[in-house]
DNA sequence: CCGCTCATCTGGTATAGACCAGTATCAAGG
DNA sequence: CCTTGATACTGGTCTATACCAGATGAGCGG
């Protein structure tokens, strides 16, 4: 009776065996950040089983933040995570590079629109007011990472939408505008990323996502802008100090 | 040609749209919470597919916090999610409370042991530091919905093994230790739950989670507690506020 | 050198079964 | 009455296979 490759000590299931070989090589650094993994099909044959036992193993350790697919490219490991505070007034591409990544910003529009019954519960606006959106990607080490949409009040920030919105939206609203962000409201949940923040980071609808809204006010109570983030959930581990 | 019965006007994958149906009847309120869904077998027959079509888009719904499922009994609508402030002391249960919910706590083990050098790091301690462990598992609607180990620092919190840690923590701490947490560093990231947080919860390995980290200290500095919370990634919202 | 075509490789979706291991239910037996 | 045990039902795991569509890279033609 010929065993599987994967067969050990253990009763449990073929896919968290081969899991588990799999953690381990990259555990060893024996593939490392960004590295591809052998094709599906190449595991299929290697741990003696099928391609949908091998993805079942796949998508576990995606589940895990230790690797991520690219689309019909293959898989890939997971680089660190990004440590990130929401609470504080910062430069993504500040943080970025500081923790040695390779930022990148890409403006995906800015259009001026109203506030919809969604956001006026979210920002106290009135649902019809003016609002300036804009929606932006950002890359770590060329991989998009996050997605955002951005609602600025033009009524506080005159003439905001004609500036660069590729660097920082922080020393911005700084050096053009005097705001100081003294409120903030943020609120975060894991979430799948579905469609259109999915197709905007080349990802599966589905893929597990961290959603993070941010409302911040200047030291008037004035409502300056709301931020509505979706990264991909392997990407970033928040930290936050209370003093 | 017998066209499916989830065919519709979009070329979108087949899973999709089973989905699609099945979050419209969750939104419509057929389906409300906690209730539970047809069976895979019985959904795959409805939709005119195979079970691992069905599963595709059942397990798409749990990404997206929609439904969960319970061990071999079903698949069930997923409640309101928690909204929980980690940088505030607060009771779970009081707060579980004003949200309409029915909170429970179970104490799983509490035992003196040292520390590792993981919490070493983490905490500022020495490896090897005498220090308590409390594990918990806290019920929502008699869901269990997290796992959490506690880290407590017996030189600043003489005999608290053996009082009943069934009851607040925080409430504990004020009443019997007069400690007030001042410095907290908090840390969270989505993650996968494993073993043993997942057979804690009675949840397959590799489901969805959300892992918050919390150092306290008292207004001295003096280290207080390290608390390791393993959340069920669909019943929590984080809201935090910067004044 | 550049740009195009096309074969090949990748993961994505889907079918059609199979058996296993817990759960729930209820009738039979104490 | 309660307990027990058979049983049907549930999701969990797994095989084997097929076709599709996007990504890639080699090679050809300009």
């Amino acid at each position: 009776m010929p065993e599987n490759i994967a067969t050990s000590e253990t009763g449990s299931p073929l896919y968290l065996r081969v899991r588990d070989q799999l953690a381990e090589q990259i555990e060893r650094g024996e593939v490392t950040a960004n590295i591809k993994l052998p094709s599906e099909r190449v595991l299929a044959e290697r741990f003696e089983t099928t391609r949908v036992t091998a993805r079942l193993a796949l998508a576990q350790l995606e589940a895990e933040g230790r690797i991520y697919r690219s689309n019909r490219r293959g898989w890939f490991v997971s680089p660190p995570r990004l440590i990130y505070n929401p609470t504080e007034d910062y430069s993504f591409s500040d943080n970025a590079v500081s923790q040695g990544r390779l930022p990148r910003t890409e403006t995906l529009e800015v259009r001026c629109t109203v506030v919809s019954a969604w956001l006026a519960g979210k920002t106290g606006l009135e649902t019809g007011d003016p609002v300036v959106l804009v929606r932006r990607r950002r890359y770590l080490d060329e991989r998009p990472v996050l997605v955002e949409n951005i609602y600025l009040n033009p009524r506080r920030l005159p003439g905001i939408k004609d500036f660069d919105f590729n660097r920082s939206l922080w020393k911005l609203l700084r050096d053009q505008y005097s705001v100081d962000l003294v409120q903030k409201k943020i609120e975060m949940f894991p979430t799948a990323l579905v469609d259109p923040q999915a197709s905007a980071l080349s990802v599966n609808a589905g893929t597990a996502g961290l959603c993070v809204n941010r409302c911040s006010r200047d030291a008037a109570g004035g409502f300056v802008e709301f931020d509505e983030e979706f990264w991909l959930h392997d990407t970033l581990s928040i930290q936050v100090n209370v003093a």
